[in-house]
DNA sequence: TTATTATATGCTCATATATTCATATGATGA
DNA sequence: TCATCATATGAATATATGAGCATATAATAA
């Protein structure tokens, strides 16, 4: 229940914040919860490095898991593990051909954050 | 070292992956490890609610560390404990004014990692 | 100086999560 | 059918991490 916010009027921090103006126009912009927790999960899959090189590799091909696992130099069970993750976040998809299972990005986006995020470490590293 | 690696031949999984030769195209289109440990390290810092919501906040507007408390209701070491993590990953930078301490955005592709990762997040949820 | 306000930080607990081993499942071919 | 290969999964363990409390620091004003 918001009863007063009176405008520009400063207050005491440890209730309400010193920039009512502020905090009201900002809390006007910010997306619902719901939303910003869908968007930390979404990045929260690729905050793993293990995760980030299976993106990564399967951002230039489709790949499958054992290849993966020779690529990336890692235990079996822990990159299907990691892939549980990421198909159940929707970030990849899979594709069973006999014994073998094909995995690819399930979204274009996928791609582009990972470039875009790149840019900005490149960038860092100065 | 690497010893044989005869084109197009396949493989037993278990020690070099199926497909050598797409493992060769792939592993040479690969950051080295180090970027890929700094980019799983920059999508960390972006995979929490309260972080997000932070970081979102400020792509809105610089803030003090009093408003965003009021902004995510929540309690005060919480939030510096987050902008800390934020700082010493120079996703954020800081700026005293007496008592009160501004945060903002240290780049230009914050924003755009945000705002993108929202756009993938609402296609989703079709 | 002391008091007050805003922010930072050390410590602890609870929880989450990544990897490993062992084993299960699924597909193929003999 | 059985054996083999690729993958998936359950359980256990170790590590990481977020939030809370208490308290420290920094700035200002009285």
């Amino acid at each position: 229940m918001k009863t007063d916010s009176s405008q520009g009027l400063i207050e005491t921090c440890a209730v309400k914040g010193i920039h009512p103006d502020v905090i009201a126009r900002v809390e006007s912009n910010m997306p619902e919860a719901v939303h910003l927790y869908e968007l930390s999960d979404l990045f929260k899959a690729f905050g793993d490095s293990t995760r980030i090189g299976i993106l990564w590799a399967l951002s230039i091909s489709e790949l499958c898991v054992c290849d993966l696992c020779a690529l990336l130099k890692m235990k079996q069970p822990a990159v299907s593990h990691q892939l549980r993750n990421l198909k159940q976040a929707r970030i990849v998809k899979s594709r069973r051909e006999g014994k073998v299972v094909f995995y690819s990005l399930d979204d274009e986006h996928v791609a582009r954050l990972i470039r875009l995020g790149m840019e900005h470490v490149r960038e860092q590293g100065r």
